[in-house]
DNA sequence: TTGAAAGCGCTAACAT
DNA sequence: ATGTTAGCGCTTTCAA
């Protein structure tokens, strides 16, 4: 490779020279300027992005740790963190935990390597809360609590899973029947709306029955299987909550089983991703902000990589309910919105 | 941070022996060697990655391109991949790039800056072969022909273009149509099985209309639109054949307006991600390879980082018919496999 | 306006 | 068995 000196000798000049004018920085005379641009492109010169990071202490790139990039949610959400983290000139590096803890260390390793400026934790994680408080570096937790010390973005989970149930209060249900919420031991912001979801239904004297929820996207049979489930204990059922896939699994059951949605059995679905859209009937949904998500760990995680105080602890943004087919809820509102809410940083 | 300096200074040892300590590589006597480790311990210190990149000149990254991660096939393909270079401990990085030429070439300048390296283009690319030829870096095609000496690893895209055909055929029917393969002018061997499906088809006597892909998975309803374009200009269209959210629209479409799948419309579905096993009537499809395409890409890329040469100029991987119920073909097979071929490379 | 030199933190060759 | 040293390629003082 041809290196920043090979360009200073072949332009007459000194190292530092080509530096401040591939920087920009410093003065150059333009004839010296105009010598060593054609030295830098007769060499065909590209400046080595290891040396600068070594030099600068940083390398640009931000790591989005996530459970399995295969699953849509997932997917969707690393997609639009792309997006925003390259338009603020960062590179994403993604990395599958498969739920595994040894994973997620690897990946703490790989920042107090200075491998990655900072991390965006979207992962299902079980390790204590200290290992990423002694960090004293760039984390944030989406959708996960990991510290209190670690700034969380997360959707009004809360919010969604009053929406849900009130959804199929309003369609009718008496015996409703949910996917998650019962033995997640993890602290997700996100198991609370099953709490939400079982309070609100049982306080208007429906029946609920909670099913744990499986992770491991790849299998994708587990969802039939746990619909099938469902089914089979609880024919009665005429209410279901659960995630996209969930959701997807138990429409697909009951359809091809005779069972009719909405008239026999509703359905709400969480997470919004977009194979909700290619569902007949259209998937009543309770979508997540993705891109807001998204963007909100960007602008946190990268204000934290530059240095800044950031103020917020939680950024709870609201999320949004897309009324479909598979409920018949008060049709005057085609969607709703919940309102988000940030907490502020205290210490 | 403390520097591999700090430890040496703190064991009262030269920072080669720590390092040496570190990598395991030459002599260090044991109770040196308890010290340096103990020392490490208490500063708390781990090896700077950007300063060892610098010196071997190599990032451990490798890039993958694509158009858009959201896309359910492409999220699967580079979860899968991650897997694979996470196992042979490379790391990952993802760039989106919707299709925009500009976004192409900023990754090829990463891998001229050596910021990664090598690269898995699985994206679709009109930039010029000399691009990639004149960097003579790591660089591989995944389902994209890239220039004569750039490997290329693809599924059997032919086998697939006819497996689709002759389902439809056998399924009876007269009036198909296919979304892909019209105007499309990248070099994907991709759209190979359009042309491939047309021809057989025709050959057997059926109509076939072409109906041009739109890129751009975010907006979902594009894959609506072209379905109803299609059933509103060809009412009397009796087999479809197209990617998996093509053929999920379509399915979405004629259920949703009383046409019964399969005994009106069969469909054949092509990629075979996920979401085609949540729908319903289940979906026929014909499955890309992903892991393999993952395993093979990797592969190729690794070996090409280390320097090694690779013999095969193309590496074409079978795919796979997965009958469900939206055709009606014969039932003997449920399944199957066409074989693949690997191409030597010739230099 | 420019060049020389000192690092950034690490490793490997060369001494000892 | 271990320390010293010379880089890896870049940027940024500090002089000139």
């Amino acid at each position: 490779m041809t290196t920043i000196q090979d360009v200073a000798k072949h332009a007459g000049v000194g190292a530092a020279t080509v530096s401040r004018v591939l920087s920009g920085n410093g003065y150059v005379k333009q004839t010296t300027r105009e010598r060593v641009l054609r030295s830098i492109e007769e060499l065909n010169y590209t400046p080595n992005e290891m040396a600068r990071n070594l030099f600068h202490g940083k390398s640009g790139i931000v790591a989005v740790i996530i459970p399995e990039l295969a699953h849509p949610f997932f997917s969707e959400m690393v997609s639009a963190i792309e997006v925003e983290l390259c338009n603020l000139g960062y590179q994403t590096m993604v990395c599958n935990t498969f739920y595994e803890k040894n994973y997620e260390l690897r990946y703490l390793e790989m920042l107090k390597r200075q491998r990655v400026d900072g991390i965006i934790f979207g992962a299902h994680t079980s390790l204590a809360a200290e290992m990423y408080q002694e960090l004293r570096r760039p984390v944030i937790g989406l959708d996960r609590r990991l510290a209190d010390t670690i700034p969380l973005v997360a959707a009004d989970h809360v919010a969604g899973g009053r929406m849900a149930a009130e959804e199929l209060i309003r369609s009718g249900c008496r015996n409703v029947a949910q996917f998650g919420g019962v033995d997640d031991n993890v602290s997700t912001p996100a198991r609370h709306r099953h709490y939400v979801f079982r309070r609100v239904v049982e306080e208007n004297g429906l029946t609920c029955h909670s099913y744990p929820k499986q992770p491991n996207y790849s299998a994708y049979n587990t969802y039939q299987e746990a619909a099938a489930r469902l089914f089979a204990e609880h024919p009665d059922v005429d209410g279901i909550f659960g995630t996209d896939l969930y959701a997807a699994a138990c429409l697909q059951y009951a359809l091809s089983h005779g069972i009719r949605v909405p008239q026999d059995v509703k359905i709400v679905a969480y997470d919004g991703t977009h194979m909700t859209r290619f569902l007949d009937p259209d998937m009543t949904t309770i979508c997540q902000p993705i891109e807001k998500l998204a963007n909100e760990s960007v602008r946190l995680i990268t204000e934290l990589i530059k240095g800044n105080e950031i103020s917020e602890r939680e950024i709870i943004l609201p999320v949004r309910l897309r009324r479909g087919n598979t409920t018949t809820g008060n049709a005057a509102a085609e969607s709703t919105e919940a309102a988000g809410t940030v907490t502020q940083l205290q210490q």
